[in-house]
RNA sequence: AGGAGUGUAGCUCAGUUGGUUAGAGCGCUACGUUGACAUCGUAGAGGUCCCCAGUUCGAAUCUGGGCAUUCCUACCA
């Protein structure tokens, strides 16, 4: 065999491009079909928000579940690992919104001839189009960004099988959703009802409990008396005044003696002279404020719960754009006293957004008169400054409000038990990350929403009859049918009707909104299974192996699939769920777009490599937060190139042995025994590190062993490998050299795919019959039949090569500079073993020597061990 | 306020079931190097293992109590 010309040195760049395309072509990452459910590992992969770029928080939680799955493929698993995209949704709404300078009316007809094009505009100059044009550019914009995603995870080696990628706004994802929507109806596990929901203003539209989150805020208690009845009064304490015209009740502890003589006598409120009765109530705190407080519609979840309870009226003073409505006074809806005194401060608020309704309020409340028991004015004091806390939808800038409207709900209320216990079956990695779940679940207080007044998402399949006065019939909805699926039922027909009875009375109307987006999300496995439409193939792929995902969305997205396959088949989606942590700043913040980041991952892969980016992904554990640190990025490179390095000269050493003399069975000397026993070890607790999950574990486990090998075997062993290639103390060299690189690039490959299918195909791509490290089996330990070499042979030539270079560094002379005497000290367990060391060393170091050995007094520590000394005498051979 | 995590070298982190002198990498300092490798090698300096108390022959590790910090949840009229 002649010698193969090899690189001098390692192109990452070059290299990758190489092997991403024989992947490709040779279908390395392809799941197959036939193999059976136990042979198979499946991953349901986080389909990403598509709105802009992937960045390096990204890359680091993708790798990590690469790299699992790498090794599950090495076991010999046939691997299935999609990937999807979350292409609908408000995200891409927003985003296109910006990018074409445009604005959905769906009001407008469809214009065939309108194109989109990039052109940032200021909202007002936001260009209005249709509904179907509005979906037509956003579905351009997400496949334009799909390439650019899949172009980076390509590049940073994610072993996903193409094949299978899906958008969740593509037919059959709507389909899937539609369907889970149907049987849930079915199951009665769908409700549609009207009823106070959290609302976001700006983007008008409802939000579920998991999409809020809470921002402090500065406020002001504003103190205003009411009056009773009886002709005294009392003052309460709010921090939203502008709420009074919406108030419909006054409340105090049951216990609270300055107030329990008022329960069931009328107040009066100030400026709009509405009478409400005054109530006990127990989430009223005697502690807090006056201690009185007004029940509006709605403040808070209080007020909503209270008003439920107690059933008291509705009376919603703000719209659904965040503008207080023109109220007339004087009605049934809303009683008054004095309605045109009530109708003339209403007049002045009607359009006002909240917090310039608040400030004329507050300004209103100031005057001479406006209190309605005489004194003054209603206004107490000064305001006082307060710290709020308010609740935001999370992509929203304005608190949200409750407003009643007609939603879709899911009902997962009734079911916290089973969901905990669901949630129990499944094996979360780290452990402590279900407590999470556990505690999210319990909290809950609303059904999950799941409608929203948006377009670009997946349509309920749901028609509503109209009677005569063109009324919907929300009661009696109409569903669609399976085989209609996917359906949009704004432009496609309920059976038994046609499409000219749209909107006229007694005809139909099609649901306006469309679903969360979790809806979707949510069924993930079912997607990727062909649940409802492919049974065997459902058969063979759910529930999944692995759900990967972040820690912030336990409460959405695993929360949300565990409750609908519950729902809909009684099963846990997955068998585990590995929760990846957060990248952060040096101030442990999360790193995110927002924040400035400009560092994009694909010129950090041109930089440091797709190695060197995997390498610090895998150096974090599950759900702990990693701190970004492109020193770490160093570090990977540079192992990379060891990898290069120390395989060339493996490589020089054995591409022209012949086969046979590179078989186990020549590895015979003590050295080479111990070297391999310490590999077996290193295979045996990767492996076992794998399958619990801790990738971070073998990577250091065999990172470390790597490096000693190149700094201290390849040193003990490469002049007998290099000069005595004949002989049977040099063949066991070699094979030993041969059988221990192969298994580095294989203990290696799932966390650097690259350099390590570069450097297999130097050599076993061919003699293992293995075109792909990747598809090469996980490295087995081996039988070395003689158990005694376990000693730590290894740890002293280790020491004694250490005290060599010392030496000669001490006495600043080259490595290669002779040695007089050198004593070496050290300790060992067995003494009949130790013997054996002795021609070893001689033989590796190319020196010779004198060993002596006494036993040693017992440990005074009590430690049990026997050791004996044992020093080493070296001199440089006469060569 | 409740829950979970974290706290070890200047920085980023390992540290299994308690066990001899607490580790690695980076950084720093000094030195070396024509034979796979300057994307290298060798050596050195650097520690109150957050604090206090307890259990133990022995505690970074176990127990109790604090402190700091991150995240989740709740409250905040």
């Amino acid at each position: 065999m002649k010698s193969k010309e090899l690189p001098k040195k390692y192109k990452s760049n070059e290299a990758e491009m190489k092997w991403g395309e024989f992947w490709e072509s040779n279908g390395v990452h392809k799941y197959d079909p036939m193999v059976s459910r136990e042979k198979t590992f499946v991953v349901d992969t986080p389909p990403p928000t598509v709105s802009g770029s992937l960045h390096v928080g990204h890359v680091f939680s993708y790798t990590q579940t690469d790299v699992l799955t790498r090794f599950q493929r090495m076991r010999g698993k046939n691997i299935f690992y999609p990937m999807g995209w979350d292409d609908n949704g408000l995200p891409t709404e927003r985003r296109v919104q910006g990018l074409y300078g445009v604005r959905c009316n769906p009001n407008l007809p469809y214009n065939e001839n309108w194109e989109g094009k990039i052109s940032s505009k200021k909202k007002k100059e936001e260009e209005e189009i249709s509904r179907k044009n509005f979906l037509e550019v956003c579905q351009k914009q997400t496949a334009e960004d799909e390439k650019k995603y899949e172009k980076l995870w390509r590049h940073l080696g994610l072993s996903l099988d193409w094949n299978q990628a899906y958008e969740t706004i593509n037919d059959h994802c709507r389909k899937v959703s539609q369907l889970s929507f149907l049987d849930l109806q079915q199951k009665n596990l769908v409700t549609t009802k009207e009823s106070p929901t959290m609302w976001d203003t700006t983007f008008q539209t409802a939000v579920a409990q998991a999409e809020v989150e809470e921002r402090e805020k500065g406020g002001h208690f504003y103190d205003i008396r009411f009056a009773v009845e009886d002709g005294s009064d009392f003052v309460i304490s709010t921090t939203r005044p502008e709420l009074l015209g919406a108030c419909v009740a006054v409340v105090a502890h049951p216990e609270d003696e300055r107030y329990k003589h008022l329960f069931g006598k009328t107040a009066l409120t100030p400026l709009f002279n509405v009478r409400v009765p005054i109530m006990p109530a127990e989430h009223a705190d005697k502690e807090k404020g006056s201690g009185i407080l007004m029940v509006c519609t709605f403040g808070d979840i209080h007020d909503v719960e209270f008003w439920k309870a107690e059933g008291l009226p509705l009376r919603q003073i703000i719209e659904k754009e965040g503008t207080l409505g023109p109220i007339e006074y004087g009605s049934a809806k809303f009683p008054s006293e004095k309605p045109e005194k009530a109708n003339d401060v209403s007049k002045q608020l009607a359009g006002l957004y909240v917090k310039q309704a608040r400030k004329k309020v507050v300004e209103l409340l100031s005057e001479e008169g406006s209190c309605a028991a005489g004194k003054g004015a209603a206004l107490v004091g000064e305001p006082k400054p307060t710290q709020q806390f308010a609740k935001h939808y999370e992509k929203g800038d304005h608190p949200l409000e409750y407003i009643s409207t007609r939603q879709w709900f899911v009902k997962i209320l009734d079911y916290k038990k089973e969901l905990i216990e669901q949630g129990r079956k499944i094996k979360w990695h780290p452990e402590t990350m279900f407590k999470r779940y556990e505690q999210w679940v319990d909290g809950l207080n609303q059904d999950w929403c799941i409608s929203r007044q948006r377009f670009f998402g997946v349509p309920f399949p749901v028609w509503y009859p109209l009677d005569g006065n063109c009324r919907p019939d929300f009661e009696n909805p109409l569903y669609a049918t399976k085989e209609q699926l996917p359906v949009d039922p704004l432009a496609e027909v309920p059976s038994g009707y046609r499409e000219d009875q749209r909107g006229k009375a007694n005809g139909f109307m099609g649901d306006p909104d469309v679903m969360d987006t979790w809806a979707t999300s949510s069924m993930t496995p079912q997607i990727s299974s062909h649940w409802g439409t492919d049974d065997e193939r459902h058969s063979k792929l759910f529930p999944a192996d692995l759900r990967p995902q972040a820690h912030e969305i336990i409460r959405t997205w695993a929360f949300y699939t565990i409750t609908k396959s519950w729902m809909h088949g009684k099963e846990v989606p997955w068998k585990n769920i590995a929760i990846s942590g957060w990248v952060v700043d040096p101030h442990k913040k999360k790193m995110s777009k927002s924040k400035g980041n400009v560092v994009t991952p694909e010129s950090l892969i041109d930089q440091y490599s797709a190695d060197a980016l995997r390498y610090w992904a895998s150096k974090a554990k599950l759900g702990s937060d990693t701190i970004y640190d492109e020193n770490v990025f160093k570090v990977g490179q540079r192992l990379a190139t060891k990898v290069f390095n120390a395989s060339k000269f493996v490589f020089l050493q054995i591409e022209n042995v012949e086969d046979q003399y590179l078989g186990m069975e020549n590895i015979t000397e003590p050295v080479d025994k111990v070297w391999a026993s310490k590999m077996n070890k290193v295979i045996e607790e990767s492996t076992q590190a794998f399958e619990n999950f801790h990738y971070a574990t073998a990577l250091s486990s065999v990172e470390a062993a790597f490096w000693e090998f190149c700094d201290i075997y390849l040193e003990l062993v490469k002049t007998r490998a290099y000069k005595l290639k004949d002989s049977s103390e040099g063949r066991s060299a070699l094979a030993c050299l041969a059988w221990t690189w192969k298994n580095f690039i294989k203990l290696m490959a799932p966390f650097l795919p690259y350099i390590t299918e570069e450097v297999w195909s130097w050599h076993f791509a061919e003699k293992e019959d293995a075109p792909s490290v990747h598809k090469s089996e996980w490295p087995q330990v081996i039988s070395l039949n003689e158990d005694k070499f376990e000693g730590p042979l290894i740890d002293m030539a280790k020491e004694a090569l250490n005290v060599l270079r010392g030496e000669k560094t001490t006495a600043q002379k080259s490595l290669r500079w002779p040695i007089e005497e050198l004593v070496l000290k050290g300790q060992v367990k067995d003494l009949d073993y130790f013997k054996e060391i002795e021609k070893d060393i001689a033989f590796s170091s190319n020196l010779k020597k004198e060993i002596q050995y006494k036993p040693l007094e017992d440990n005074e520590s009590g430690f049990d061990g026997r050791y004996f000394e044992f020093s080493v005498t070296l001199s440089e051979h006469a060569d």
